[in-house]
RNA sequence: CGGAGUGUGGCGCAGCCUGGUAGCGCACCUGCUUCGGGAGCAGGGGGCCGGAGGUUCGAAUCCUCUCACUCCGACCA
């Protein structure tokens, strides 16, 4: 992408508004603009990464076995009044009338209407165990939203159901679930640590949040300093293999690591002191198994091998894939930008062309801008009538992993320049090197 | 919803107290010079001052109502 044919609206300055670094550099960078309290256009740069995410997700949950579909933004509020949510949930949900004065509500979560397709289309335990799952805009009526996208009221959540034949099953299912989201979030360059929630329904292990250690974060975290150190790496996982999947869940939540909700003093003081740690987190994930609450007043029953007619064990799980922009700009920046991690980066690589208009610097730019496709790889390329200083400047505040900067100097002796933007060194190669270094990276992101 | 604020060009702000018909910086346009870390000079365009009423010869400024947004708190992916 040309950068004079792109649409980038950087501010040099920043909105009053934006209180966190995050917010601010969104606004900054040209991601997003609010339309309304807790609600955001996400502009060309924005959607790009939001995209990366939604891809990451998506790949993770397929890798885990779990089936994408589609549920609407709008629901009846008839299967709302079925589990009683309707009353229950309150102010937080949007409520509409349509031209017929028939209530509708702007969904905030999909367990009603996940549990109205099951029980339209499954009958048996043979065609258990099933994971749905669906990335869509949800809407829940904030009372106040803030920290643009990190509590927006209209945000973008992937959330999957579970439904098994027993709580074993489900249990599985559960950790399936956590492994997949270890997973995704590493890929976003993030260390997001589950944490033993307020318990559910059912009480004990039945839930856990993902947090992404932050100083700007909403929860208070407590937690063993050796926790941040875990890695899921590449290491092959069989999701279908309940005891690997069990080993891996259980090596990421045996240390102590909890949210003031469910913070036990007594256990914490038997971390060692040196590695006790108390702090901030952003939740950027929750699963839940909650058993029977929604399948049983909902008539979401299969018929067993015996023949009796039960309900389905069930659980919720879900990413806020919005948010997840905001919580991984919080956890990688510095004082001049953003600092994106390879995996959700907009564009992986920046071009700058530092003498727009001299025809040797053009032409190099050209050449590299061609070798880079060619490979795949789409690049920004800064082809403004701009001096060096503005150029640097917009890369770095967009926080593109690598710049290739070009200019009459260096080419001169052949070389252009490459930056990484992580640890701010570079090197004089040769453009063909440049192209071959940048692809390697790309490929193995 | 309780408390505290703010609405003036795309962004950041001044002007308001003490009414006299809107200004600064950045951005934008034109020209010249410049050109490896947000250039300089000159010229130029853009705002019925959130909205509605009212007071007044005259309202960005005073009064009333209203809408929106922000911050602190209780609630939440």
């Amino acid at each position: 992408m040309r950068l004079t044919r792109y649409f980038l609206p950087v501010l040099r300055e920043t909105p009053a508004e934006a209180q966190i670094v995050s917010h601010r550099l969104m606004l900054r960078a040209g991601m997003i603009r609010q339309q309304a309290a807790g609600i955001y256009s996400w502009l060309p740069l924005g959607w790009r990464v939001l995209r990366r995410i939604e891809t990451i997700v998506h790949e993770e949950q397929q890798r885990a076995g779990h089936i994408p579909m589609l549920m609407p933004t709008l629901q009846p509020a008839d299967l709302w009044r079925e589990s009683g949510r309707y009353d229950d949930y309150g102010a937080e949900m949007l409520r509409i009338t349509d031209r017929h004065k028939r209530d509708l509500l702007y969904g905030p979560t999909n367990e009603e209407m996940i549990t109205d397709i099951f029980r339209a289309h499954v009958g048996s335990y043979k065609d258990l165990p099933l994971t749905l799952y669906h990335i869509q805009w949800k809407f829940r009526d904030e009372i106040r939203p803030r920290f643009g996208v990190m509590r927006g009221r209209e945000f973008l959540m992937k959330d999957g159901y579970t439904f098994d034949i027993d709580r074993a099953s489900a249990l599985h299912a559960y950790n399936r679930h956590m492994v997949s989201y270890l997973r995704s979030y590493e890929r976003m360059g993030l260390t997001a640590i589950p944490m033993r929630a307020a318990s559910g329904p059912i009480g004990g292990d039945d839930t856990h949040e993902f947090l992404v250690l932050a100083a700007t974060g909403e929860s208070e975290v407590f937690y063993d300093d050796a926790v941040t150190g875990l890695r899921l790496g590449n290491r092959a996982i069989d999701y279908d293999d309940r005891a690997a999947v069990q080993a891996v869940c259980d090596e990421f939540t045996a240390l102590y690591a909890r949210t003031d909700e469910t913070h036990d003093p007594v256990a914490f003081a038997a971390v060692p002191e040196a590695r006790r740690r108390v702090g901030r987190g952003i939740e950027v994930g929750q699963i839940f198994y909650f058993a029977t609450k929604y399948s049983a007043p909902m008539g979401a029953t299969v018929v067993n091998a015996e023949g009796q007619r039960v309900p389905v064990h069930m659980g919720s799980h879900g990413i806020g894939v919005s948010r997840l922009v905001g919580a991984i700009i919080e956890a990688s920046h510095d004082d001049r930008g953003i600092v994106w991690p390879e995996g959700v980066a907009p564009f992986p690589v920046g071009i700058v062309n530092l003498k727009q208009g001299d025809g040797a610097a053009d032409a190099a730019c050209a050449g590299l801008y061609a070798a880079l496709v060619a490979k795949g790889i789409e690049p920004l390329y800064d082809d403004r009538d701009e001096r060096a200083g503005a150029k640097f400047a917009t890369m770095d505040l967009i926080g593109l992993p690598w710049r290739i900067t070009v200019g009459p100097r260096g080419l001169a002796a052949g070389k252009v320049e490459l930056t990484c933007r992580r640890t701010g060194e570079s090197e004089e190669i040769s453009p063909e090197a440049a192209v071959d270094r940048v692809a390697q990276v790309v490929a193995g992101r």
